[in-house]
DNA sequence: TAGCATTGTGTCATAACGACGCATTCGATG
DNA sequence: CATCGAATGCGTCGTTATGACACAATGCTA
């Protein structure tokens, strides 16, 4: 865990470092037990869960920033990372009920500081493997860890609004990219791989037909291995091939589900 | 036209009245004589044509600001207006450039001038119908027209790549908003409305298959009328059944081109 | 070893799609 | 005013995609 001191050093030269009135914040979905996840962190100076987000230095592209924060919350580099939506209303930031609690904290910050001021936000959507994430909170959090997208009521300021509107993305994404190969390990299973799709969609899919769909894009091998031990028959082990998978990216799935 | 001094004194000012570091930018669509438009400024200090844009009061919705540029460069108030991605690279905003025509134009910034700093921009794009654009410089440039979409080489800054982005994200949209009520007069004719789908995906389409999606989606109505004078078999007119049109519009089209 | 739940594979009717034919209607032409 | 060219309205046909469902195969369990 990074000491506390870097969180008061943050708060008192964020204004020399970072880019202005500028921030973003990461919905990282995560695959685990059949049941969409969303990481989030538990902020000391607030009782809501929050997402984990993050300033941009001042020479670093936005971006990179997303990523930087990713690595710090999840560990993981190489991930699936785009940005998809802009929050800028004007009331949107209340760091008032913040300034409060960071003086619960003993730290004092004074009417004109930087994180009082008005922020816009950039959101960010990331699709991880759930068994890769080590969970790290920042140093203004106490707590970080997997939450399920339906037990979520309230969150920190608008993140529930971002949540939402990084769902809505999400699913709108779903018929152009082969959004699997993100979110589940590298050999998984055609059931799993349905109860992914119909999580995201929230629907439930005929078991044969989105095997026929899914297995014509043609981004699919299907290995010789299966899945023992699931008290039933044994189904297939598939991997995404990543030559094909690539180019459909490009073109689009064109589904339809 | 805004008389210069306010272009001046927005310069002075600026650092007080706008959010910092944070600007937007519009591309405006028309569709006119068959041709896809694009509405671009001319500012005064650069050779460049650039997109119309702007700074976000300190208390002033993000989407506001969108619509206030929108209403002041078009005279437009109610119009199909969206974000669609932000661009914020650290190296993207060369107002350096800038500041040396600012000399040539009679007004000295120093090192430090709000202008000179980073900006990040958020790119909103617009469908208007021509017909009812008054073109209308901002006070930091000297015209303000319309260009052909295949006409525009280089732009001012980064604006080329906004552009572009923007027209992928339409392309993308085609498919789920019946995007043709914005672009178009209020009555209109199969042959026109084709011509503007043609035009945006940069491909031919076959005119009967055309025909038979489009009014499968049953937001069209055909009117007893026809267009006249075309020098050839007088084609119906269309409008847009407003009802079914909102419909589709939260449902989704599901087009495929 | 029988039973049960789940997976693998196939069928069938219907809808959607792409390519194309033909008759109709407008202005232009003489 | 009859004829022609060009664009439009409307329809056909074969193929493909889709949605609903049947049946056999498999792996654990009792």
């Amino acid at each position: 865990m990074i000491p506390q001191k870097t969180f008061i050093e943050v708060i008192a030269d964020g204004e020399g470092i970072f880019q202005p009135s500028l921030s973003l914040d990461c919905v990282i979905f995560g695959f685990h037990e059949n049941e969409l996840k969303v990481l989030l962190i538990k902020l000391r100076t607030n009782d809501n869960w929050a997402l984990p987000g993050g300033f941009v230095f001042k020479e670093e592209d936005l971006d990179d920033a997303a990523t930087r924060v990713l690595k710090e919350r999840t560990g993981i580099n190489d991930i699936f990372l785009q940005q998809f939506h802009v929050f800028g209303s004007a009331n949107r930031s209340d760091w008032n009920i913040h300034r409060s609690n960071l003086k619960k904290d003993g730290i004092e910050i004074g009417p004109n500081h930087w994180l009082l001021k008005r922020f816009i936000t950039v959101g960010y959507y990331a699709l991880v493997e759930f068994a890769h994430v080590i969970a790290t909170p920042d140093s203004s959090s106490e707590d970080c860890k997997w939450w399920d997208i339906n037990e979520i009521d309230e969150l920190f300021m608008d993140h529930k609004q971002i949540l939402d509107k990084a769902l809505d993305t999400l699913r709108l994404q779903l018929n152009h990219l082969p959004i699997g190969y993100n979110l589940l390990p590298q050999k998984f299973t055609m059931p799993e791989l349905q109860k992914l799709y119909e999580t995201i969609l929230n629907k439930t899919l005929d078991r044969r037909n989105f095997q026929r769909k899914m297995t014509s894009f043609g981004i699919l091998k299907r290995l010789k291995e299966t899945r023992k031990g699931g008290a039933h028959r044994a189904p297939f082990l598939y991997s995404f091939d990543m030559r094909k998978y690539r180019k459909a990216l490009k073109q689009g799935l064109h589904g339809g589900w």
